[in-house]
DNA sequence: CGTTTTTGACCAGCGC
DNA sequence: GCGCTGGTCAAAAACG
């Protein structure tokens, strides 16, 4: 799912720089030009053609209100985005809830009992171009005694090339695997992973092909990590190209989100380093000021302020 | 030499 | 109590 598509991103500014010299320094020009910008003519973004250099009081004044207005536009903007991720999230939540009454495990063998409320977070991924749907699954805790200890469980899928027989999913953790087992329900074997990055987390992973589909690695989650995301760079630079980000929301509510990442991108090329997301909630976050950044460098006006900005400092330093 | 992986043994929960 | 099964441990091997 694309976030631009749940939100407008673009802060639509009203870009008004007047402070600065209407000719920009080639100098300045040139280093934009360095930077990616594309040339463009400084004069057409003048709203007013005042002198610069004679800033009054009122100058000021007014400076300071359209600021404060376009504060408050933010502020309104702000207010309008979450009002939309809640209601997305809360549609999700029902979403996910009918999906997860209609998927009864048919496994009736299964040593422990089945819990609806539990998080499901479901990720479908891909490392070969092939980006397939999502899905929903439930997942049990391991005592249903142990209601208050509860651990966060989420399910990630990964398609795999078939030959691939590793059961690795890269999610920009480190892990340490510490068994592998045949289980009943299915002749592929399952690897038991522990966080190694923090010795006191508790986060823990199993991987197993799934059934239907030996393609897809499945990999269950379980509890939340209390230390910050490994390292995507060594993710980013390792060898098997397969990276999914876990989608995690470690809100009380612990409502379960679902992502899709388009992991093509990773196969055979360090770009996985700068195209990473995260989808913490921080994540989602990161991925919205990501989208906001893209739509402010896109935005005419906001260049045309930021070289207004540049060259009135590099003006004001001289 | 330190870290990670492998793999057989062991343990605990569950159904009969 | 016994057997089945999933999950974990830990010693040995492999790896960098």
């Amino acid at each position: 799912m694309d976030c631009s598509s749940w939100i407008n991103t673009s802060l639509d500014l009203n870009i008004n720089p007047r402070r600065v010299h209407r000719e920009l320094p080639k100098e300045v020009e040139s280093k934009l030009f360095s930077l990616g910008m594309p040339k463009f003519n400084v004069e057409e973004c003048w709203e007013s053609k005042r002198p610069i250099k004679d800033e009054s009081t009122s100058d000021l004044e007014e400076e300071l209100k359209r600021v404060t207005a376009e504060n408050k536009k933010l502020a309104e903007m702000l207010s309008v985005v979450c009002e939309n991720y809640n209601t997305l999230r809360s549609h999700l939540m029902e979403y996910t809830r009918k999906n997860g009454e209609k998927e009864t495990s048919p496994t009736s063998k299964k040593r422990k009992s089945e819990s609806s409320n539990n998080n499901s977070i479901c990720v479908m991924g891909t490392n070969n171009g092939n980006s397939e749907s999502s899905s929903t699954d439930e997942e049990s805790c391991k005592k249903p005694r142990e209601e208050t200890m509860k651990p966060k469980i989420s399910r990630v899928y990964v398609r795999t090339e078939a030959s691939d027989t590793t059961l690795i999913v890269k999610d920009g953790y480190q892990w340490r695997k510490y068994g592998q087992k045949v289980t009943r329900d299915n002749p592929c074997p399952r690897a038991y992973f522990k966080c190694s990055f923090a010795p006191s987390c508790p986060v823990k992973k199993k991987v197993q092909r799934s059934v239907d589909d030996q393609s897809v690695l499945v990999a269950t989650y379980e509890g939340e990590h209390n230390h910050p995301q490994a390292s995507s760079q060594m993710e980013a630079t390792s060898g098997s190209g397969r990276s999914v980000t876990l989608a995690s929301v470690p809100c009380a509510a612990a409502t379960p989100t679902l992502v899709t990442l388009d992991l093509t991108k990773s196969k055979g090329s360090n770009d996985s380093k700068s195209t990473k997301t995260k989808v913490d909630t921080p994540k989602v976050q990161q991925v919205l000021v990501e989208q906001m950044a893209t739509s402010l460098t896109t935005d005419p006006n906001f260049r045309a302020a930021l070289v207004a900005a540049i060259s009135g400092r590099l003006l004001h330093n001289n």
